[in-house]
DNA sequence: CGCCTTCTTGAAGGATCTCAAGAAGGGTGG
DNA sequence: CCACCCTTCTTGAGATCCTTCAAGAAGGCG
């Protein structure tokens, strides 16, 4: 656990707080709420490539990338602490078991993108919405083998949909199927998936690429300075 | 530039020289020939999720997260170096410089992942091989503002597909109309794109994200030791 | 109570897939 | 130099998943 001095700022829901484009001297710590990572095409169809939730970087990639070639936007309404490059800089050079954590965190940011590649690209909209549920659930540390497993996720279809590259209405129907083979059920932003074990294996789910079995001390975690 | 011990092998095409599962403890930099890294899904379909040329390291993030959830398979014949993680790790340890280096490179890998995610995610067929092989020229170095551009492509339309995550039938269905459109031509393994402007337009193409600009020093080159 | 967001439903259209088979190209051995 | 073979490219036709457009229902909040 690190300590970061950084300044701390509420964020309403669907407001970008870092647009492309951008030049970054923070990198955003998520402290509450969940964040989307956004690209777009230059037809400005929207695609989020990456889900950030509390203790996440956001933007750990802008220290050594400080052009923004991506927004960041609250999905729900959030906290973040913006933390100096410097900071992390000065840290990193200090610590090397630091700098080490900070590329490994880069590095399990690109396998979980090499998964949305796959997800996106080899899924149909069933697997694809189960698996990036999978993903969340666990990283939210909510799914560890039991049968049941309960998440808050306050998130809307259509945020879903951007996730997924599928259209709302395609995803609302897909949950409908999802929910009508007792698969899930999601109210008020509150998911519950009965049978994980089931669900996983509708997802395609495999959750060695995010790691959560690594060491405590090798994995980043963060704490706000006081 | 670095110069790097390691054990030289020559890789015939279509076959994998790191499987999934696999305990690496090296990283594999391309010397010639084009390599492709895989990854599946339970079903065993597997989706193209990276292209290195020469010049690149495969599989850097190898350094910190040895177990593969990925393979690596020449599309064309290859031939590779085989550099320790120790080499790697003492060398990164010796000079901050290289460690943000490597750790820059990791980045740049994501960032080119999340634009994957766009091109499956977000465009049509055309679009999506046009971005592919925009992206390919521009890292070979062969695009830089001229109108016509030529590379050496050794890879077929299956490969292709697999890149795309489109099947090969309707590769071949999108070439051929890039082709009658006059975009490209493409025999024997080298590819022509007579209006560069044009074909990236149609491929909704940017290469900020791959950072070509970035100053030499900045940047990760490897040599191979005498 | 009224408004605004989000969810839900229907119907038609389109991009891409699947299956199947034939043509072209390059290499090898006789 | 020709015959053969194997890979890769090409073509056709029907099926399917997902999109698009449009509108109505439900839910939360002031």
């Amino acid at each position: 656990m690190l300590n970061l001095p950084g300044q701390a700022s509420q964020i309403q829901v669907n407001r970008d707080f870092v647009r492309l484009g951008d030049r970054v001297q923070h990198s955003c710590l998520i402290i509450a709420g969940i964040v989307g990572r956004y690209d777009q095409n230059a037809e400005g169809k929207r695609q989020i490539t990456a889900i950030h939730l509390p203790g996440d970087m956001a933007d750990l990639h802008s220290v050594v990338q400080p052009n923004a070639s991506w927004a960041l936007q609250a999905l729900s309404t959030a906290t973040i602490l913006r933390v100096p490059h410097s900071e992390i800089r000065a840290a990193a050079g200090m610590y090397p078991a630091l700098a080490e954590a900070l590329w490994r965190d880069t590095m399990i940011d690109a396998a979980t993108l090499a998964q949305w590649v796959v997800n996106v690209g080899r899924r149909d909209a069933r697997a694809r919405i189960a698996h990036l549920l999978c993903e969340l659930a666990t990283r939210l540390g909510k799914a560890q083998g039991e049968h049941s497993v309960v998440l808050d996720l306050p998130i809307n279809q259509s945020q879903l949909a951007e996730a997924t590259a599928l259209t709302p209405v395609h995803v609302n129907r897909t949950l409908q199927s999802l929910r009508s083979d007792g698969l899930l059920s999601w109210q008020r932003g509150v998911l519950h998936i009965p049978d994980w074990v089931r669900f996983a294996s509708v997802g395609d789910f495999d959750p060695l690429y995010l790691q959560m079995d690594m060491k405590p001390e090798k994995r980043l975690g963060f704490a706000q300075a006081s």
